[in-house]
Parts: C-alpha cells; sequence; structure tokens
DNA sequence: GTGAAAGCGCTAACAA
DNA sequence: TTGTTAGCGCTTTCAC
C-alpha cells in the first residue's frame, strides 16, 4: 500500500545519470562540479516532477547533521516559556532547522536523559535552562564541540554562551518601587534553588533592602512539591506572618499560588498587600487587582538565543568564543504595587 | 576532538564475535536465536562497559521507525495545549517514545509542511490538532499506514482516530446555567472557523437559546489576526450591543480577549455582565470576578490520545479500526456568571 | 563533466 | 549457535 518514495537512485535510472551527479545537482554543487546547466536544470525539473524529498535520515546518517535543535525548557506549560519556545521555533523554521522541545521539569534525570537520546539523534544544537546540577553534561556537549546556549540561568563556571535577564538589578527595582510606595515589611517567595537566576533575584531583593535598613523575609518552596502543597506552605508563611505588607514573588507560577493562598486566607486580601511579580504574565492585567510585573524581554530573549545558536551552527569558528548577554527587563506597575488607601 | 562513540562493529571486534551476535543480543532476541546465555551475558557487560548506545539514525534507516510521535498543537503556549502536550509527552516518555511537538498555528501551509517533513523524518504517528483544510494531508497519512491520531477536532468525513469534548453539551449547559440565573440577552463570541468543535460550540449555543424562545448574537473573530484587533473588534461588538447581559466566550484566550475589552470600556464592568469561558485556565479564579468556565477534562484527553496512538504502533491490527472518544465538559461555576445584584 | 564505489551504523535473511 | 553479507539512501573521493 504504502508505495515506495523515489530515492535517488530512481531518479538517477530514470534520468540515466549516476546517483553522483543528482546529488551534486541537489545540494547546489552543479557549478563547483561543472555539470552542464542543461543536466542540472533537467535534473531539477524532474525531481519537481515526481516530488522527490531527499531522505532525512540517511543524509543524517551519511552526514552526521539533523538541522535539528532541542530545546530543553523548565516546563513547556508554563507562559514564559511556552512563548520563548514559539518564537525560537518560529526563526528556526525560517532558517530551516527544526526544534524539538521537551521540558525538563528541573529533575537532573530526566534532563540527562533527554540529552543523552538527543546525542544520539546526533541533534545540531542544544538550547537549555539547565537545572542545577547538570554542569557536568552541559561540559560533556561543549567537550565534544556541540553548540550550546543556555537561557534563562547559567552555570559561573561553565564556559558556555547564555542569554539571560538582569535579575539582580531587576528585583532591586521591583523592591525599591514598593518601598518608594510606602511599603516596608516586604516578603520575597522563592525557590529552594541553587539556580543564578533565582540568587540574583533573591540578592536583588536583600540589597534593596538593606540598602533601606528594612528588615527580608523570605519563604523558600520546593518546586517539585505540587502545587496545592506550595499554596499551603505560602498560605501559613502568610498567616504566621501577618505583619507583611507586600510580597514580591520570583517566578510567575509562584504569584499564581500566592495569590490564591492570598484568596483563601480570610483576614487578607490582595487589596491589602503590595504585590509583584518576577515575570510577567498575559493575564495579570486582569487580576483582582491587576498584577505588577518584572517583565522579560520574550522577544529579545529569543532572538538572542536563536542567533547565537543559529551563529555557532553556520560557523564553526564561532564555537571558540562565548557569547554573554544580559538583558534588562521592565518593571510594570499595575494595580497591585501602588499605596493601599488603608496604608 | 570528538572521539567517536563505540559501533556495533567496534563491539563486535573486541568481542570477537560478529555484529550478528551483538545485534540480536542488544534487541532481546538472544533465547530467539539461541545465542549461548554466557555469551550474552558477555555482550551486554561489555556493552554497558564501554557506555556503548546504538546510533538512532542508523537504526532508523534501517527499521524504518523512529520511536517518535509528532504532536502538532494549535499553539503550544496556549495553556489546553501546553498542558496536554505535557501530559502526552510524559506518558510516552514512559513508554519509550519521544514526542516532537510543534505549533500549527491554524496554519494549512504550515500543517502541511510540517506533515511533509515529519514524513521525511520517518516519524512513527502523528497527534494533531488540524486545521481546516487539511483533510487530504491526513488522508494522505492513513493512506500510507501512519498512525494518526486527532484530537480537539476531527474531520466528520474522514475515517481517523479522534478525542473530543462534548462540545456541544457542554455548551448547552452553560448557556443554560446562565439562562438560569436569570440572563437572557446572551452573546456568543467565537472564531470564523470550520472547524467541528467551534461548530459544536456554537450550535449547542443557539439551541440552548432557542429552547428558550431567545434571541442568539454571535460576534466571529479572526484567529489570524493580531490579538490587539481582535479585542478592538470585540470593544466596538460590545459597545454596539449594550443591550446584552451576558456572554459566553469560545476558547479561553478568547476570553482573556474579551475581559481586556470589557475592562477597557467605560460604560461596562466585568462584574455587569454574565460570563462563561468555553475551556478554562489555570488563572480564572484570580480574576475579578472569576471565571466561569468550561473545564476540558486535559488529563482524560491526554491519556486517551496517547493510549491510541500507542495501541496502534504497537499492534498493526489495530490500524484498521478507528477509536471515536467523546468525553464530557465540566462546567465550573464561579462567581462571573452569578445571578448580578443590579439585575 | 560524469560515474563507480566506499561507507555512515545498523538489521536480518541466509549460510555455515 | 554464530558469522557473512546485502542493503537502508545518501554524500563524496577518486578515477575516467
Amino acid at each position: 500500500m504504502k508505495n515506495k518514495r523515489p530515492s535517488i537512485r530512481d531518479i538517477a535510472k530514470q534520468l540515466n545519470v549516476s546517483t553522483t551527479t543528482v546529488s551534486f545537482v541537489l545540494n547546489g554543487k552543479a557549478k563547483e562540479k561543472r555539470i552542464s546547466e542543461q543536466l542540472a536544470e533537467q535534473v531539477l525539473k524532474f525531481v519537481e516532477e515526481v516530488g522527490y524529498k531527499p531522505n532525512q535520515i540517511a543524509q543524517s546518517l551519511r552526514t552526521g547533521k539533523s538541522r535539528i535543535i532541542s530545546l530543553m525548557v523548565e516546563d513547556i506549560s508554563n507562559a514564559f516559556f511556552s512563548k520563548v519556545a514559539r518564537l525560537i521555533e518560529e526563526a528556526a523554521h525560517q532558517r530551516g532547522y527544526k526544534i524539538i522541545y521537551c521540558s525538563t521539569e528541573n529533575s537532573v534525570d530526566k534532563t540527562r536523559e533527554l540529552i543523552r537520546m538527543f546525542r544520539d539523534w546526533q541533534i545540531d544544537g542544544y538550547i537549555i535552562t539547565p537545572p542545577a546540577g547538570v554542569e557536568e553534561d552541559i561540559q560533556g556537549l561543549i567537550n565534544d564541540k556541540h553548540p550550546v546556549v543556555l537561557f534563562d540561568r547559567f552555570f559561573p563556571r561553565l564556559k558556555t554562551n547564555y542569554v539571560i535577564v538582569d535579575n539582580f538589578n531587576s528585583t532591586y527595582k521591583a523592591v525599591n518601587h514598593l518601598i518608594s510606595q510606602g511599603y516596608s515589611r516586604i516578603a520575597f517567595v522563592t525557590l529552594e534553588s541553587e539556580q543564578v537566576q533565582m540568587n540574583d533575584r533573591l540578592n536583588g531583593y536583600k540589597k534593596a533592602l538593606e540598602d533601606c535598613l528594612l528588615p527580608p523575609l523570605v519563604k523558600s518552596l520546593n518546586f517539585d512539591k505540587p502545587a496545592e502543597e506550595n499554596k499551603k506552605e505560602i498560605t501559613s508563611f502568610l498567616v504566621n506572618n501577618r505583619q507583611l505588607d507586600a510580597i514580591v514573588f520570583a517566578t510567575n507560577y509562584i504569584s499564581v499560588w500566592g495569590l490564591e493562598a492570598i484568596r483563601d486566607i480570610t483576614f487578607m486580601s490582595p487589596a491589602d498587600v503590595g504585590i509583584v511579580s518576577f515575570d510577567d504574565h498575559d493575564v495579570f492585567p486582569l487580576f483582582a487587582p491587576p498584577v505588577s510585573a518584572v517583565a522579560q524581554p520574550v522577544e529579545e530573549i529569543s532572538k538572542e538565543v536563536i542567533n547565537i545558536m543559529l551563529k555557532q551552527l553556520e560557523d564553526p569558528e564561532q564555537m571558540n568564543t562565548n557569547k554573554h548577554v544580559v538583558l534588562p527587563a521592565k518593571l510594570i506597575i499595575r494595580e497591585s504595587s501602588l499605596k493601599k488607601k488603608l496604608a
């Protein structure tokens, strides 16, 4: 039933030329190999006619290249990552590359397994938001001359390309904004994590408070625990710290957990407490009240990431230089962080 | 630099056996081919030692199988699709399959191109939320005996597997709920689309109104237009139909557009109008007011889809039967659809 | 200018 | 019980 696709040999046979000739023409080497224009055209025309498409698998096996880039993000269902994924895919697609996405779920094991799988597949390049603990695997990729671009986070000790936002200063500014609005008991809800981006956010928060001689108040959650549990954690944190008057959430999903927690606490209302989320979300403007956020420049991040990747892919020379891109994030002030009437 | 990975031949040479033997052992055919346990074990041990991994590309070239399933959704950055994607990926992963996701953006051309690409890659199976207009391409896949599972929508004229929710009745119930809350001028905001799921939702809406002798009021948007434009469309629709007292949005992102539109209209507030969204969203509970929604059973959908796919993949007999799964959706009533104080 | 042929790493029919 | 070998479809060197 499945009528086999024509192979390069079929083409060659029909045209009474050798596969070599066909291959050269197909790969645009007709000129270089001084194949007669006439023949070249004839081949092209015939190929078009029968709708011949080279077998990518065979091509990969032969060349060791796949024109596939893997994109491993923390969680594809997170708005930030899925947006970046979309944008990167689009750009890659235009340049003739395919993107394979997948989610690491911040698990070292899963990430390792995925990297191994992609190596098996002779994937051309790796775009990764690595969980803490996979330095060695990344180093392994680099050692074996695979193009790697990290984003959202990086490993300070690793010589790699990366694209991140200025987490420290963005958080610093966000906290300062809250202070300027009259808040003084500002909490920070984040993840137990050694990832630099989370650390930088935490440090930006601490520094801002320190500069104003205010005390820090930090709650750390565990990424691996189910959302429900983390919500409960936040709830009890809030209940036990009724004096706080503002909160900075370190990611958009923590913000969502936090807001749900606040909603469920009877003596507390989101209107009573200043809120800023690190990482924006399409729907934050629709919340009650609309949530202020540190917006990461999704388009620029994607553009930088894919550009660095393609440059490496297309020019092996580039493999020797590491690009470090640090982009500014933008504080978007909505109602949630403004001075409250009560305060 | 890149020290080549060992090939099956290297293994064979080191062990002084033939590649066949190694291949058989590796593929679990040792028993079947009556290779001595001793030898088999020795091979396995050595393979383990040198960390040999078969070259997937070569394997695919040879077997015509890739153990990859493609998952083409409308838009990976949409909460519904990205959630399904995550769940399907997880299940597939456990069964030794990889998932390649990508977004069709509801474009016939892009979808076609993607299908073509996946065929080149000898992808084993296709999970698709097809845009209207790709019947033939899907039919082509089926003709060539590729396992296909559609979800979220399907083509009535096509003999395929599909998993959908009961769009008609779910919408019917949602509209009825609004009516029971005292609303009578209920609008429906949807997409210009020939996709069955959108049609069913529309028809469910119409039927519910008809049964109560209420007049329908439908606004159709264009998926391909930028979000901003669609928001404006909704705004002018609302402005021109001030008499309406409730709205059903046909997808979660249309709901978001609609709510943004409402927010920006001075004489209108989301508190004044009954709202139900088809398709739930994690953050709807946090909106002002919390948005009622028809929640699709994401877990079940994913489970059904991947089960059908794996069954087909593992048992070619299954290719001859088409599974049609229609799942019930659940109306989640939040504040937005309750009787208003003003009304 | 063009073609023959080796070989990428693997599987499996066939031989021994 | 194990080995030999012919490809899968393609690229590319070398020979003509």
